[in-house]
DNA sequence: CCAATTCGTCACGCAACCGTCACGGAAGAC
DNA sequence: GTCTTCCGTGACGGTTGCGTGACGAATTGG
């Protein structure tokens, strides 16, 4: 499933925009105001940005700007919304580096379909994660642990994708269980348990000793940071 | 220099679209009707393809489909040009493979903005594709294993030089199908698995042992790099 | 020192996933 | 028109991975 960034100050097409894309089977995160929008895309990782240019508190090109000097954001796709039509806008946004630029009002399903382009020709971003002998290929889907290639199921991987995605973070069982395994869980929090288990007898040097996954008790558990 | 082929009838239009865009360095083709538009295509092998929809004696949407059917020209980026500016019209011709669509009247320097956009993002136009034994020629779409020339069908031609486009890079059957099949199909994910095999059956030396086209369990498909 | 909570660990049943085959129908060739 | 090729679906079986329950160890709090 996708996920897309909405930044969008308009409370109403906001929601509007909220509910027609996740009908369409998108998970939205968003923000109606466009401070820390940059931070925010470093935390959520969007596959695909929807961008007001015109926001009350900082202006939609400049957060374009950060995201394409952001080396590990840099190749996600833009698409600018916009009430101004004015040729310069148009071709200001359009060679600062949005991928796609759409006129207010637009219709939804066209920025579906316009959405859907960008997903079908995006040439898939490689972004390995490393820690120490750990390395994780998103794009492979291969893991590797001085040198050699550990066999990682799907849920397996997508935990420590996420974990080492975000080292020194602490996540909850909760949390874990809405980001790894979907909002439509019908899964016991002890299952973490049982992957971090399975995590550190394939990743861990001691399993009994773990020094890259963390415990944290009460709260939940962490990637170690290098 | 990258070759834009414009398929335009309005004469004025035709001329000021060449003079502008071989202004801005491109080498322009083209044909002020639609008939035989593909076999051009297919003569010309543009870059780019800059279509109006409402031609005289044919439809730019037929244009369209025909261009994405064949697999040596699917990868062309198309333009939509048009008039049109109706809902079902855009979101048609976007579904049906177009890579942006312009409503006139338009701004010329965003058309140029827009074109440059698509080169932007396509990738390397490699016209071979080779891993090991295998090659997969785009332009004659031919494919020769040992020497012996493969009989692949159209999708499977289509599947086989996406994934080896992209060695290494797993995909999920949804993307598969969104970028092989095009988002407007009505079509399985189980659909993708019966490709798999025939492609494997006609490729793989050992089909029950593949070394090329790798399956990752619960994620999708790759093709292993060399 | 005991009770309560939390976490690590194991084994098991079931569901999901994938490879495979055969069939009906559509599209195109002749 | 007929024939052939290709496409997509449905179904079946084997395998794998997933999630739960249970139990014990470790930790916390009184």
């Amino acid at each position: 499933m996708k996920k897309i960034l909405l930044i969008e100050d308009d409370t109403d097409l906001y929601a509007l925009l909220k509910y027609n894309l996740e009908k369409e089977g998108f998970q939205m995160v968003g923000a109606q105001t466009g401070k820390g929008a940059v931070d925010l895309c470093r935390r959520e990782r969007p596959d695909l940005i929807l961008l007001d240019i015109m926001l009350p508190d900082s202006d939609g090109l400049d957060i374009c700007k950060g995201i394409r000097s952001h080396p590990d954001l840099a190749p996600i796709p833009v698409i600018f919304l916009t009430a101004r039509a004015s040729e310069t806008d148009r071709i200001v946004g359009l060679e600062l580096g949005a991928n796609d630029y759409i006129v207010k009002p637009f219709f939804v399903r066209e920025l579906i379909a316009r959405i859907r382009i960008q997903f079908r020709q995006q040439a898939q971003p490689v972004r390995a994660l490393k820690s120490g002998s750990l390395e994780l290929d998103r794009s492979s889907c291969r893991v590797r642990l001085d040198g050699g290639e550990l066999q990682l199921t799907a849920t397996e991987f997508k935990l420590l994708e996420f974990l080492m995605a975000r080292p020194g973070v602490v996540f909850s069982r909760e949390q874990l269980l809405d980001s790894v395994w979907g909002h439509d869980r019908a899964v016991t929090d002890r299952t973490v348990d049982v992957y971090i288990l399975r995590l550190r007898q394939k990743v861990e040097s001691d399993p009994a000793n773990p020094l890259l996954i963390r415990s944290v008790r009460g709260f939940g558990y962490s990637f170690n940071e290098a």
